[in-house]
RNA sequence: GGCGGUGUAGCUCAGCGGCAGAGCAGGGGUCUCAUAAGCCCCGUGUCGGAGGUUCAAUUCCUCCCACCGCCA
């Protein structure tokens, strides 16, 4: 019987529109599933959305429309989005759904029953305007921060699940399970918090107060409290104990959730199963947060909503590619249109999608579109083996994926199909089959070299499916294979002799448009898609006569320029060599910034920098189209 | 204020007692099967600062500076 494995995501709250920290989230559990699939486990991956609550209730009113249909409309939405991104998670589970209320009342009743819930009082300040209470540190002179008006010292009973009780018992968990919560850092953040004497956890709130959520069974006066109702989901999502699929993927849950919730799912939700009778999970992988532009996001998520919108610009693989191989797991990441693009056209671009282009040519070139034979004097350690184990490089990286996964750590995992990626475009280039002569020899080298790198292409469309499964997909059918692959089919020889090879290329095309690569106003790093003109005043655009030009020795691209200021001549160089020859230039009226720091180029000092334009690769100088003295001012 | 973390090549980061590393960017060369892609070559950087331990410290300890996180 296969192992099972469990793999949920936090139930996203319907107050957001989804955005790239949801997607991010929900993209690496989705990458963790396929990947046990194709390993062979029998994965359950869930994920959801958190109903409840005020702020539902709030802005449901403000719209016109009742909790629920907002609930439904914005729960429509996270769907819809995952849909659109592939996601293959195998439920979707509502806080709203009868299987979640009964199993939140059923918990809450056992636990009432075996008296893990007392009724006491709670007291805070209270404001009315907002209608919630504010904690000391929030306060500003004993006045409300948001409406200035003076707080109501309000006692309220409410009904707490005795949580402190379990604190030893915690620490001890996770001091026994050094990665019960991972990676580290948060772990010790945990433990930090523990050094503390933790404090009773508050489940109710008063229906006087707030009616939108799941009545207590045993008082229903009240409604159960926020952490209390989300995260059951993940047991009432498997329909409970007893159920056979709760029996099955249980014992197997592990967690994935962003840094901001992690106290609640590191320390309330193990002191919860515990009271309940449940097992704990066996594992909390937590993430960092994106950055946009070096910016910290604030409070406005339209910026995260836009860059999730480049998912449609790039492709889902693309996209999936970017955050899993930029984010170290656990640490923030910076996510821009400009390092997206370079991630793209370097790793996808340039490395892959030029290998699968070129080695499904050279299959259907040099070997009849088909797989060709190998024999073993031609295989490595053979008599005529050429280029090394390519075999051998595949299984590093096959077991380094594999180490890396079970840490959670994307980056490294993507690290170690590259590496292989990068062997297997060396391996072509030092067995060179397209210029193999026709001996006896050198042809059963060429067709050699052309069933490794068949075999490698294939077991890269194994291998990449959990991270790029639409690129992988079409690489394995490019090599005539159909269906769903396993981490099995990832093995020299799966693929047979005489299979039929189509050409792929267009992969992953090349963004080669610098305004794309350049942030869009407005869309992302808002922060650096525009300049004030106090930024603009910074740069000293002058005219300049060009006086000489020569070649710089011994490059190809550059020119040694020497320019007339007026007043004075410098020398600069300029990478313009494949475009104008320098007898062109000398008497030219050019534009230069005039105050960009010295550089050396080739062992020439430049100091300034000639406008030019470029596009689908043509250059063009800029020059005036009236007469100006050199030195001019340009603005 | 307490606890913890980070600070290494232009950028992102790895290394964590024994002659400073990778990827990207940049420069040069080269092949031509391929998406102007590939491949090869090119990195002396006060390893944040100051002390200390050690035969030897980027690596361990102390203090300081800067930034970040959690808690109050």
């Amino acid at each position: 019987m296969s192992p099972a494995f469990y793999l949920t995501t936090p139930i996203y709250y319907v107050n957001d529109r989804p955005h790239l920290g949801h997607a991010y989230t929900t993209i690496v559990a989705d990458a963790m599933a396929r990947y046990r699939r194709l390993a062979g486990d029998d994965v359950w991956l869930l994920t959801g959305t958190d109903e409840h609550g005020d702020k539902i209730a709030q802005a449901a009113a403000k719209a016109g429309m009742t909790p629920l249909a907002l609930a439904d409309q914005n729960s429509a939405a996270f769907r819809e989005t995952w849909k659109v991104l592939g996601i293959s998670n195998d439920d979707f589970i509502r806080t709203t759904e009868p299987r979640h209320t009964k199993l939140v009342q059923a918990i809450l009743q056992k636990l009432w029953d075996a008296g893990e819930i007392y009724l006491g009082t709670y007291g805070a300040n209270y404001c009315f305007g907002c209608e919630r209470f504010y904690t000391e540190k929030e306060i500003v002179d004993g006045k409300c921060p948001d409406h200035q008006t003076r707080l109501t010292w309000i006692e309220e009973e409410n009904y707490f699940f005795k949580m402190s009780k379990y604190q030893r018992w915690l620490i001890e968990h996770i001091e026994r399970h050094p990665d019960f919560v991972r990676p580290e850092r948060y772990r010790n953040e945990i433990l930090g918090f523990l050094r503390d004497p933790l404090q009773d956890l508050s489940i109710s709130r008063p229906k006087t107060r707030l009616e939108w959520g799941i009545p207590l069974p045993f008082d229903d006066t009240y409604v159960t409290y926020v952490w209390f109702d989300a995260l059951i989901n993940y047991v009432s999502a498997l329909g409970g104990p007893g159920d056979p699929r709760f029996e099955k993927y249980w014992p197997h849950v592990q967690h994935v959730i962003a840094k901001d919730i992690v106290k609640a799912h590191a320390i309330y939700w193990p002191c919860m199963l515990k009271a309940a009778g449940l097992d704990l999970y066996r594992h909390l992988n937590v993430h960092g947060y994106w950055t946009l532009g070096g910016q910290k996001i604030s409070k406005s998520v339209g910026n995260l909503v836009e860059a999730l919108a480049l998912k449609e610009k790039y492709g889902n693989d693309a996209f999936r590619y970017f955050v899993l191989r930029e984010m170290v797991f656990g640490l923030d990441a910076d996510f821009s249109e400009e390092a997206f693009v370079g991630r793209l056209n370097a790793d996808l671009a340039n490395d892959l999608g030029n290998l699968v282009s070129r080695v499904t040519t050279l299959l259907v070139n040099l070997s009849e579109g088909r797989v060709p034979e190998t024999t073993p004097a031609f295989e490595v350690g053979g008599d005529h083996a050429l280029g090394g184990d390519l075999k051998g490089a595949f299984e590093k990286a096959r077991a380094d994926v594999d180490a890396a996964m079970r840490e959670f750590a994307f980056q490294r995992a993507l690290a170690a199909i590259w590496e292989f990626v990068g062997a297997v475009n060396r391996y072509i280039d030092t067995t060179a089959p397209w210029a193999r002569p026709a001996s006896h020899i050198a042809r059963g080298q060429r067709l050699s070299a052309l069933y490794n790198a068949a075999q490698a292409l294939w077991c890269l469309g194994v291998l990449l499916e959990p991270f790029l499964p639409e690129a992988a997909r079409k690489i394995r059918q490019a090599l005539g294979g159909g269906g769903v692959p396993t981490l099995r089919d990832a093995q020299w020889g799966r693929l047979a002799p005489g299979a039929s090879v189509q050409k792929v290329s267009g992969l992953f095309p090349r963004v080669v448009d610098r305004k794309a690569a350049a942030p869009v106003p407005g869309v992302v790093g808002a922060a650096g898609s525009r300049i004030s003109l106090d930024d603009f005043g910074k740069i000293e655009l002058r005219v300049a006569e060009v006086v000489a030009a020569e070649p710089v020795p011994k490059s190809k691209k550059l020119l040694k320029l020497t320019v007339s200021l007026g007043a004075e001549q410098r020398t600069l160089v300029a990478g313009i060599a494949e475009h104008y020859a320098p007898a062109d230039l000398v008497g030219k009226k050019v534009v230069v910034v005039a105050n960009l720091e010295p550089a050396t180029l080739m062992g020439v000092e430049s100091n300034g920098m000639v406008l030019a334009g470029s596009a689908d690769g043509k250059l063009a100088i800029l020059t005036l189209d009236r007469d100006l003295p050199p030195g001019a001012k340009v603005r």
